[in-house]
DNA sequence: AAGCATCTTTACAAAATCCTTATAACTTTT
DNA sequence: AAAAGTTATAAGGATTTTGTAAAGATGCTT
């Protein structure tokens, strides 16, 4: 990513895909424009961008099954555009790989920072795991070995249970993570249908890292979806 | 081998498994004594020996069979035990996987430096400890040597198994050491389930290394996960 | 053979965590 | 504005783990 970042737009509303082309060149990134999903795989073989921004509803191939292609052959950061209501969609959309979504009617401002956050991800670093031990993401350091969690330099004491949802958040910071992900990574794959759990533990784990629990800053709830953990001040 | 090596004695006859196992006590081996093929197998997979001495005539599984199912599963240095005479039997148990020969009736002294040369040989690339057989951390102070353990300048005196846990804990101050791991290190590979046994040697320990037992300092204990011991105040 | 030290096993109280439930606040839909 | 669904939060009970003492077992020493 040396010059400009692209980024490629994948809609088949030529208005919508116009909004979104001027707003995204006027900020300084290089943009392409695909109409279908089928299309959509070519330029990303072609052109190689480094982020995909993609409606869910398409012809030929779809938002949901072109975010499945994707993932299978690349990491790139995925936004996916959804129609406001469809949370089933969106829950889908997210399940299939999708990192981020922006309902629409939407903002150019809101999708411009959830498209930085998303590039800041990747840029970032790639999952030190292996040759360090310690964990640095925004105020979090969290190190393996002893197993200690420290925010913003304080140490906080967390049962096995809120260690690995907080490991998973920070793990994927940035990214949306729907509940069924949630509940598969900590409690394992069966007790996906258990959703209270989730509630009273993301409870638990405010009281114990947020500044201010009842206005949560770090983890975020993404409502009828997920939560997302946002590691920035 | 953090402690002592680990000998496991393979012999039917109750006289001469006692005079060994009493033999390398003294001279500072940890000892199990199995009375048959069989049994020494299972033992092996339990307490993962440094090295194997075993007699060649036994009932169940003979020193023979024996030589030829440890190599199958491991590289572990065996010594035989053989009547003077039997030169047939030696060379076919050389030919099945063993490292050396005794004949019977033999001098412990024989035994003790073939035994040591067999475990030199096993241990020759790894000497760590070699530049110094002293180790300080925090308030602990441990002389490999001489197996003497000073905290804060006092003297305790621990058990051969307290000696070990405390061993495995100040060489990884600092991080969280799981039940299983410590199991295994103290007790050997199999013996993972019998939690039991850490509890009440961790207890122990710190009725005599802490100031105050009942709200511990040094070996603190992440419940449901495992130990970690803090060297600092 | 008796005493000693160590290791193993057992039992139970204390503590910590996890799960469940209930209620209030909030958001979206009708 | 009411209804339906979702989320936040506190509090209790259930379950599991941990701390501790003490008895039994084993081998060593004298």
């Amino acid at each position: 990513m040396n010059g400009q970042a692209r980024i490629l737009v994948v809609d088949d509303e030529p208005q919508i895909a116009r909004v979104l082309r001027t707003g995204l060149k006027t900020h300084g990134y290089d943009v392409r424009v695909a109409a279908d999903g089928l299309s959509a795989l070519e330029t990303f073989a072609d052109w190689q961008p480094d982020l995909v921004v993609t409606d869910l509803s398409m012809p030929n191939l779809d938002g949901l099954q072109l975010c499945k292609r994707l993932r299978a052959i690349s990491q790139i950061p995925i936004i996916v555009l959804s129609v406001r209501g469809e949370e089933r969609m969106k829950v889908e959309a997210l399940d299939a790989g999708a990192d981020d979504y922006v309902s629409k009617p939407f903002g150019m401002d809101e999708l411009l920072a959830r498209l930085r956050a998303q590039l800041r991800r990747v840029s970032a670093t790639p999952k030190p795991r292996a040759s360090s031990p310690i964990l640095e993401v925004g105020d979090f350091h969290i190190n393996f070995e002893s197993r200690s969690v420290l925010v913003k330099g304080l140490e906080v004491h967390l049962t096995p249970k809120e260690y690995d949802l907080l490991i998973h958040f920070v793990q994927n910071a940035g990214k949306v993570l729907t509940h069924h992900t949630l509940l598969a990574a900590v409690w394992g794959g069966n007790y996906t249908e258990q959703g209270e759990y989730l509630r009273v533990f993301v409870g638990q784990l405010r009281k114990k890292i947020e500044p201010t629990p009842s206005t949560p800053r770090y983890l975020l709830t993404e409502p009828w979806v997920g939560y997302r953990f946002n590691p920035d001040s």
